[in-house]
DNA sequence: ATATACCCGACTAAAATAGTCAAGTTTTTG
DNA sequence: CAAAAACTTGACTATTTTAGTCGGGTATAT
């Protein structure tokens, strides 16, 4: 039950961007040096992260990215789903006549999966990027 | 973020167990064939469960396994652990010296991550097999 | 002009996963 | 006792997923 690294990473990008912009962009150099991400890693998450509009994107010198939104208002989910990341435990599909054994009807634990899913959505939609600056004792 | 597919069949199995069995020792060959999945893939997902004292097993003609506990004290969670399923979304270990990102204090998300986990946690810790048997619309 | 920094598709190496195979041992029953 | 049913175990492999890199762009401030 693992989360993917281009999802952690995100999150700690878009994290590291809530403290250091001042309205400024903040350029991916920058990010990875603090963070100690790959540059070339961040590119390609953040491209997904502009596709999916959580950051928009200054071009040329003194350029970088700004958060589309405060953060008080991004839902880590919305990161999450930028990078592909769902919330699905199982590969079951609701709208596939097929249930997940090959049979015609909903297997036996088909209803206790997708409650799963439900649990960790609903964390995942509670919190919020700011919900990560809160606490002070981390180092940046 | 995904189980994977040992666990979920485990659930199943032992779902399949718990509404077949009447006090009986039940082979593999059947929960095989009911809930299609290879005999020989079972095998190797029982010989853990046995290990980890979820299920023990009855040799012989007429043998197969049964439940050391009765469904509603049969916790998801251990059903998870015994298949090697931690919940542990990220790979940051708590006693290492190192965090994820190689600094020596505690990355900007760790502790958001701790508690996505505990979360997850509380639901299968919370869980019993018998929850999964309650729906009556399900098809064995 | 030129350096900085974003843009984007393709590529690869490594790790995890799902599932199989072979060769047993134990126990019941005819 | 012999044979069949059913559990036991470790090793093995093919496939898929994941993480991360590369190369060759384009836009823009100074
Ligand atoms: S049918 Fe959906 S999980 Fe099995
Ligand atoms: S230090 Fe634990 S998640 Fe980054």
């Amino acid at each position: 039950m693992k989360l993917n690294t281009k999802s952690r990473y995100a999150v700690m990008a878009l994290a590291d961007m809530a403290v250091f912009s001042n309205q400024k962009a903040v350029s991916l150099r920058d990010i990875s040096l603090r963070q100690g991400i790959s540059l070339l890693y961040l590119e390609q998450i953040f491209l997904k992260l502009k596709k999916n509009n959580i950051v928009k994107s200054v071009r040329g010198i003194n350029g970088g990215y700004m958060l589309v939104k405060i953060p008080k208002e991004l839902k880590i989910l919305d990161i999450l789903l930028a990078l592909d990341q769902k919330v699905k435990t199982i590969g079951c599909k609701k709208d596939s006549k097929k249930s997940c054994n090959g049979k015609s009807t909903k297997c036996i634990t088909h209803n206790f999966w997708d409650e799963l899913d439900i649990h960790i959505n609903s964390f995942f939609e509670s919190k919020k990027l700011s919900d990560l600056l809160k606490n002070k004792e981390v180092r940046y």
